[in-house]
RNA sequence: GGCGCCGUGGCCAAGUGGUAAGGCAGAGGACUGCAAAUCCUCUAUCCCCGGUUCGAAUCCGGGCGGCGCCUCCA
């Protein structure tokens, strides 16, 4: 069947047809650099890095574009507040929210423009809006793009362009508005955005960009004259994206977009987050306070990208055994006892159909849920094999953890979690001589001392696990 | 007011016409020197009412409840 995925402009799960299979060109609405991104911001990164793995998984070729927004109303009030220049204000926040990208697995992408770097291209997109009649100059040196002027507004957010709102009251710096509905390509220089670094001449006048017209040039530069799959949270439908459309098929009559992804919004203890609840939750502060990055990004990726997440303590807590879950299984495949032939103990199997499941979910918009079961459903099979098979085949056993990374591949828990547990050599090697000593008490059933030792292990984070192959020992990961 | 989404066990969450995936939590059992890990068993008729159908959580109508966007916002 292949990939389908949902469109927000059909409004209905359709097949993924990029236009050039082997090079499936994506966008994404990155992150406004005026503070530390917050969980939400990373549940649509999460999003991201599912859509940017998962096309990878099944062949595509992806060249997968995430902007950094570095010039806009907030970013630019954010740098003036603090004193500092606009670069230097915003490489702070682009620093801070690629660590923590990198710390939760998310995969890098591509290219990460930069609005600030593509001003030229900003000012042709305009230029040629101009010439076409789309846009006309205010008294100010700014620039409205006349949206009476573009029959297909409103298509993609199902809004009726004729409607409500053209009488409305304008905002202090939209003066001369032609229609209420008329959105800024380019602001007029204003007191103080010289100081901040936030100003370049325009031929109609000095000014900054518009928020909708940097992701156009951005987008048209970087991934070319028809994106395959844009993507971005569910708030920015409209106006941002209904604009970026608008702007993008103005200037250049081309389509602008073939297939329209938008990452629901998450809730924070059941309420939305905000600034005046007072409960944004910034990824940094979690990580700091010890919570599991594995269990965070398990948490924030495993409800469908459609639906509503609830983000709790409790569920982070689910998350974080969940994982444990995992990890404990992939560590103890790796060390389960082989021979080089023999029957079979329904391992491959197992394998094989957990791939197929897994592809099927995946492949059904993307449905992650049904994914992860089908990951839980092998990993209690398998178990249920181990269990009763004190050695299995070699070429079993490969495949299984053939299966197991290639859906990790997808889904990054396993390779987030490892890295947690990961010990220096040092403490291996003092791990190792514990176990080796506690192995020597209980040999002699000096029971006492054995525990001991395990509890001098336990105090430093470190968990024993006996079984028939001898001891295993895992690092306990982060507090949640 | 306009557009849209959702309501499944204690919590989270799949399933969208054939009699309820998975995770967490809970109970009992097996294994263990004790643990840990693991396995087995048990715990829901799907907000309410009506309709369509041989058959509905799944379709239709009506309620009730929760939520999003419409303004900067992932």
């Amino acid at each position: 069947m292949g990939v389908r995925l949902y469109n927000t402009a059909s409004r209905s799960v359709q097949p993924f047809s990029p236009q050039d299979p082997g090079r499936v060109g994506i966008y994404a609405c990155g992150p406004t650099l005026y503070g530390p991104a917050h969980i939400g911001n990373f549940r649509t990164f999460l999003f991201y890095d599912l859509v940017h793995r998962y096309l990878e998984w099944r062949g595509y070729g992806v060249h997968f574009v995430m902007n950094f927004t570095d010039v806009d109303d907030k970013t630019i009030a954010a740098a003036r507040a603090r004193g500092a220049t606009l670069a230097d204000h915003t490489l702070v926040y682009e620093r801070q929210v690629v660590e923590e990208a990198d710390l939760l697995g998310v995969r890098r992408f591509d290219v990460y423009p930069r609005a600030t770097a593509y001003i030229g291209p900003m000012v042709a997109l305009v230029e040629r809006l101009l010439e076409r009649g789309l846009a006309y100059t205010t008294p100010d040196g700014s620039v409205f793009f006349r949206i009476a002027a573009f029959p297909d507004y409103g298509a993609l957010s199902g809004r009726d362009p004729g409607a409500a709102r053209t009488g409305e009251r304008v905002a202090g710096d939209d003066y001369g508005k032609e229609d209420g509905r008329d959105f800024a390509l380019w602001k007029g220089i204003k007191e103080g955005d010289r100081e901040a670094g936030a100003a370049w001449s325009a031929p109609w006048g000095e000014g900054r960009p518009g928020w909708h017209l940097e992701c156009s040039a951005m987008a048209l530069s970087e991934v070319g004259g028809t994106v395959d799959l844009h993507l971005g949270g569910e708030d920015l439908i409209f106006p941002h994206h209904e604009d970026e459309i608008a702007q993008s098929e103005g200037a250049t009559g081309n389509p602008f977009v073939r297939h329209w992804l938008h990452a629901k919004h998450l809730r924070v203890e059941g309420r939305k987050m905000s600034k005046s609840l007072g409960n944004i939750v910034g990824v940094g502060t979690l990580l700091a306070e010890g919570v599991s990055a594995a269990a965070l990004r398990h948490l924030l990726l495993s409800a469908h990208y459609r639906t509503e997440l609830n983000f709790t303590e409790e569920g982070l807590k689910a998350s974080r055994r969940a994982v444990d879950r995992l990890l404990d299984f992939d560590s103890r495949l790796l060390s389960h006892p082989v021979r080089s032939s023999g029957p079979e103990s329904g391992v491959r199997e197992a394998s094989e159909s957990a791939l197929a499941s897994f592809r099927e979910a995946l492949d059904d918009d993307l449905n992650i849920a049904r994914g992860i079961a089908v990951l839980f459903g092998f990993v209690n099979r398998v178990n249920g094999r181990l269990d009763t098979h004190a050695v299995i085949g070699r070429a079993e056993r490969d495949a299984a953890c053939a299966a197991l990374a290639s859906i990790d591949e997808v889904l990054g828990l396993i390779e987030v979690g490892r890295r947690e547990r990961r010990v220096d050599k040092e403490l291996g090697d003092w791990i190792e001589e514990r176990i080796e000593a506690r192995r020597r008490a209980r040999a002699a059933r000096e029971w006492m001392r054995a525990d001991a030792i395990r509890d001098e292990l336990a105090a430093e984070g470190i968990v024993l696990e006996d079984g028939p192959a001898g001891t295993r020992w895992k690092m306990r990961q982060g507090r949640h």
